[in-house]
DNA sequence: ATAAGTTTCACCCGAATTCGCTATTTGCAG
DNA sequence: CTGCAAATAGCGAATTCGGGTGAAACTTAT
């Protein structure tokens, strides 16, 4: 049973999605509200497994509601049915946390098996927007893929990790409590591996080409 | 009629492609290869809307394949499907150009509906494959709100830059043409500025807040 | 159990860095 | 014109770094 939280301004859509919810099997509707001035206490009072978010709304609109929600139930799902198709919205979504994307075009089957999706780990979206999350993905995103690994050891990953923080031999070697010249003979190491001769360069490397 | 060539190294998945699209009405099977080795002679010789294309065969892989189609053949729509669930290959999939990306644990039914989304022009994705890419989207966006300038002056920043690439004083005083103890200044007001105390410290700082 | 690799530590030396203070020149704003 | 910020430059000292050499203790794989 998927419990669903529904907001959205529009009365007679948001009876629509809770009648569809309560008559349908393996869905209930937790709560239908016409805006989010409420909407922690409301989840709070009510619990749900997904909330079903419009952006456009009185008062606090989707988005600002969907970084609201997510800071204070991070697990919960979110997904956003809307009319917008602008990027700004998609983008801004996306970072609020939102785990899908749908546009109010979609069938109440498609509705249906978008929340299980959600439920499930995935994120829906209309085809459309997934295209434009894909093109600002690319536009915003060029570099980034390598994630090599040099042939780091264990004790090699730490000690370049404590040096990308900026912290001197000495300090490195008080955190991984052994000498400062094993430290020293660790860093040689590191130096020699991913072939640079500084810590600057070591670091540049580091956090561009790895995850570190 | 959408025609769609199919790039499959499995035959036997590769003959049921092509029996399932050429007796679907709506679609046809421009082609299917076992390879890349051909692919622009192959499209070329028998033009196709969209490209269903693997990603694990032999020879040049399904990427590749895709950078190297979507190089010649801009408009064409490429769709990924693959057994791979990894970040890499999903991000670099997005970065050559593909359109969408299902997972081969797609129905036929929805392989079809997948390839007549790529042509309207939207990107199917398997949702575990699109919850990846939104997950993918935001861990890399991060740097583009920040930005923060700390005031440096213009000759600060070039020896940022430089320092950032990993060149030691002297080098650096050579490329601006300058003295060593200029750079000296330079980075003593750049360190307190930034509140680091190292030349490690200040690199971290400045590729991961700044644009450098 | 022998080999290989990882982790640890030591000593040395020259070069580089960090940091504090001072100071001149230049360009721009009040 | 005057003053301030920026860029330049220098000096000295304490410290850190980068490399060279060597080696013991321990783990893992063959």
């Amino acid at each position: 049973m998927i419990r669903v939280a529904v907001f959205e301004d529009n009365k007679h859509l948001r009876e629509v999605f809770q009648l569809l919810l309560n008559n349908t099997a393996g869905y209930t509707c937790a709560g239908a509200y016409p805006d989010c001035s409420n909407v922690i206490n409301d989840i709070t009072t009510s619990p749900c497994d997904v909330v079903l978010m419009d952006i456009e709304m009185p008062g606090m609109n989707g988005i600002e509601a969907t970084t609201l929600v997510k800071k204070n139930f991070p697990e919960l799902h979110i997904l956003i049915q809307t009319v917008f198709y602008e990027d700004e919205y998609i983008f801004n979504a996306i970072c609020a946390g939102a785990s899908g994307y749908i546009l109010k075009s979609t069938t109440p089957a498609g509705y249906l098996e978008a929340i299980s999706e959600v439920k499930a780990g995935g994120s829906p979206m209309t085809p459309g927007i997934a295209r434009k999350v894909l093109e600002l993905f690319k536009t915003n995103l060029q570099p980034l893929a390598p994630a090599k690994d040099y042939n780091l050891t264990n004790q090699e990953k730490k000690v370049l990790q404590l040096l990308v923080t900026g912290k001197s031999y000495k300090l490195i070697a008080a955190d991984l409590f052994v000498s400062i010249d094993t430290i020293k003979s660790h860093v040689r190491n590191i130096y020699s591996k991913l072939h640079v001769h500084s810590g600057t360069e070591a670091v540049s490397l580091a956090i561009r080409d790895k995850i570190v």
